[in-house]
DNA sequence: TCTGGGGTCCTAGGACCC
DNA sequence: TCTGGGGTCCTAGGACCC
C-alpha cells in the first residue's frame, strides 16, 4: 500500500507538447505565450477548442467551445491543428520518466498520472513533488501541476487548486480549508447536470455537499450521489490498479456534410469498422456486441446494438452486422455523425467457429491478418477496399490512440 | 453555443424464467 | 386469467471524465 499519492497533470498539455515540438523544429514562436488554441478543422465541421493557452483563457475561451465562438471572444486568436502522434510520444516519455521515481504509476489519461510511494513522510513527499515538477520542466521543457495527498481523489483535487507549475497538498485536515469553499462543480464527477440539481437543493459549494443529507443524495442521485458525497468528504478508498482490461472499442466521425444516401452511409460505416476491428485485433480481443450510433442534422442521437451468438474480430463480419443494424433503424434523416463500436470483449485464445458463422469466415480472418500486416508495414492507406476507390470518403476513419492508455474510469 | 472523439459506469424498462 | 414475486439478461439512453 502507498501512503503518499501524487497526481501529475501536464499544464495545457496539447499546447505545451506542441510548443515543445515546435521548439525542436526550430520555430521562433511560443504558442503558450499568446492567445492560442489547439483546434480541429472547421471546414470538416471539427471546429472546436481542444486545448487553450493561458493567455487564451483570459479571454474566457473554454475547452469544447466552437472555434467560431472562440474567435468572437478573441479576434486575433491563433488556431493550431492537433498532432496526436506527438502527444502520444510525449505522454509515453513522461510516464517512463515517472517510472524512474516509483514503480507505482497509474495512467489516468493522456496527460494525467497518479504515482504512489510507500514509506515516505508528508514532508518528504512534498519535497519530492517539487523536485519532480522542476526536473520535468528542465528535462522536457514544459510545466506540470502536482497534487500531493494520501488518496487519489485528494491528490487530484490538490493538483487543480492553482495552475500552472505548482505543487499543492490536500491532506485530510486541509479539506475544510482548501476544498469546502470551492464551487461544487469543481469536485471530480460533478458535471453540468449534477451541478444544476445540487444548486436547486441549495448546495453550492463542496462544503455544502459534504454536509448535505446523505439520504436525499442517495434517493435522487443513486450510486452517483453516494460517490460525490464521499468525494466531498475526501473519502476515496480506491487502490492503484494495473491498466484495466479494455471493455469496448469504437470510432466515430462527424461528417463533412450531412449524408442522405444509404450507399455513402454504408461506405463510412465500413471505413469506421476498418479502424475499430483493426484496433480490436491489435488488442488481441474478440467481441460479441456490435453497435451503431447515428446523429442527425439536428443533433438527435440514437444508438442500437446487437448481441451476436459468437465472438468475432473479423472486419467483414462486424461490418455486415452493423450495416444491418443501421438499415433497420435509420429513418432517412440527414446524418451528421456516424459511430461504430464493439463490446463484450474477450481475449483471443481459442477461436471456435460457431455454427452461426459464415463458412467463409476463416478465409476472411486470414484476409484480415494479411491486410493488417500490410498496413503495419506500409501505412494505413497502403491497401484499401474497392468501394473507396474514386470516392471522397476516407478508406479508414477514426483515431487510433496507438498506445495503451486506459480510458477514464469513473471510479478512481 | 452551429456544438469532436475516445471511453466508463449507472439506470430503467421489458422479456423471459421459475 | 382480472393473479405474485424474484432473478437474470438485454437494450437504450444519459451522466461523467479528458
Amino acid at each position: 500500500m502507498s501512503n503518499i499519492v501524487m497526481h501529475i497533470d501536464v499544464n495545457s498539455a496539447f499546447l505545451a507538447w506542441t510548443a515543445a515540438y515546435e521548439e525542436q523544429l526550430g520555430r521562433e514562436r511560443d504558442i503558450r505565450e499568446v492567445p492560442a488554441v489547439i483546434g480541429g478543422n472547421e471546414e470538416n465541421r471539427h471546429g472546436i477548442v481542444l486545448a487553450r493557452s493561458i493567455p487564451a483563457k483570459k479571454y474566457k475561451i473554454q475547452t469544447g467551445m466552437s472555434l467560431m465562438e472562440a474567435r468572437q471572444l478573441c479576434p486575433n486568436l491563433l488556431v493550431v491543428p492537433p498532432n496526436y502522434q506527438v502527444y502520444v510520444r510525449a505522454s509515453k516519455a513522461l510516464r517512463e520518466y515517472l517510472n524512474t521515481y516509483t514503480p507505482i504509476v497509474e495512467v489516468f489519461s493522456i496527460d494525467e498520472c497518479f504515482i504512489g510511494f510507500t514509506d515516505l513522510s508528508r514532508d518528504e513527499g512534498v519535497k519530492l513533488a517539487h523536485k519532480i515538477k522542476d526536473s520535468i520542466k528542465e528535462k522536457f521543457g514544459y510545466t506540470v501541476n502536482i497534487g500531493v495527498s494520501t488518496n487519489k481523489l485528494l491528490a487530484k483535487m490538490a493538483g487543480d487548486l492553482e495552475k500552472p507549475d505548482k505543487c499543492h497538498t490536500c491532506f485530510s485536515e486541509e479539506i475544510e480549508e482548501k476544498l469546502w469553499p470551492l464551487p461544487v462543480e469543481e469536485l471530480f464527477m460533478v458535471g453540468r447536470k449534477t451541478k444544476h440539481k445540487l444548486n436547486r437543493w441549495g448546495i453550492y459549494t463542496i462544503g455544502d455537499l459534504a454536509r448535505a443529507d446523505y439520504r436525499l443524495l442517495h434517493r435522487f442521485l443513486g450510486a452517483h450521489g453516494r460517490m460525490i458525497y464521499a468525494y466531498a468528504n475526501g473519502i476515496d478508498s480506491s487502490t492503484f490498479q494495473p491498466a484495466p482490461p479494455m471493455k469496448s472499442v469504437g470510432n466515430s466521425s462527424t461528417l463533412k456534410y450531412d449524408v442522405t444516401d444509404r450507399d455513402t452511409a454504408h461506405a463510412i460505416i465500413l471505413s469506421l469498422v476498418e479502424m475499430t476491428a483493426w484496433r480490436l485485433r491489435e488488442g488481441e480481443m474478440m467481441c460479441k456486441v456490435v453497435r451503431v450510433g447515428i446523429k442527425d442534422k439536428d443533433f438527435n442521437y440514437i444508438s442500437r446494438q446487437k448481441k451476436l451468438p459468437y465472438f468475432t474480430d473479423c472486419t467483414k463480419d462486424i461490418y455486415k452486422n452493423i450495416r444491418d443494424l443501421f438499415d433497420k433503424h435509420w429513418d432517412g434523416r440527414p446524418i451528421r455523425q456516424l459511430g461504430v463500436s464493439v463490446a463484450d470483449l474477450e481475449r483471443t485464445q481459442f477461436k471456435q467457429l460457431s455454427m452461426f458463422q459464415d463458412r467463409n469466415m476463416l478465409n476472411n480472418e486470414k484476409l484480415d491478418k494479411v491486410i493488417d500486416s500490410i498496413r503495419e508495414k506500409y501505412g494505413d492507406t497502403s491497401i484499401i477496399r474497392g468501394v473507396f476507390a474514386n470516392r471522397d470518403i476516407s478508406p479508414i476513419l477514426g483515431g487510433y490512440p496507438d498506445d495503451e492508455y486506459p480510458g477514464m474510469t469513473s471510479i478512481l
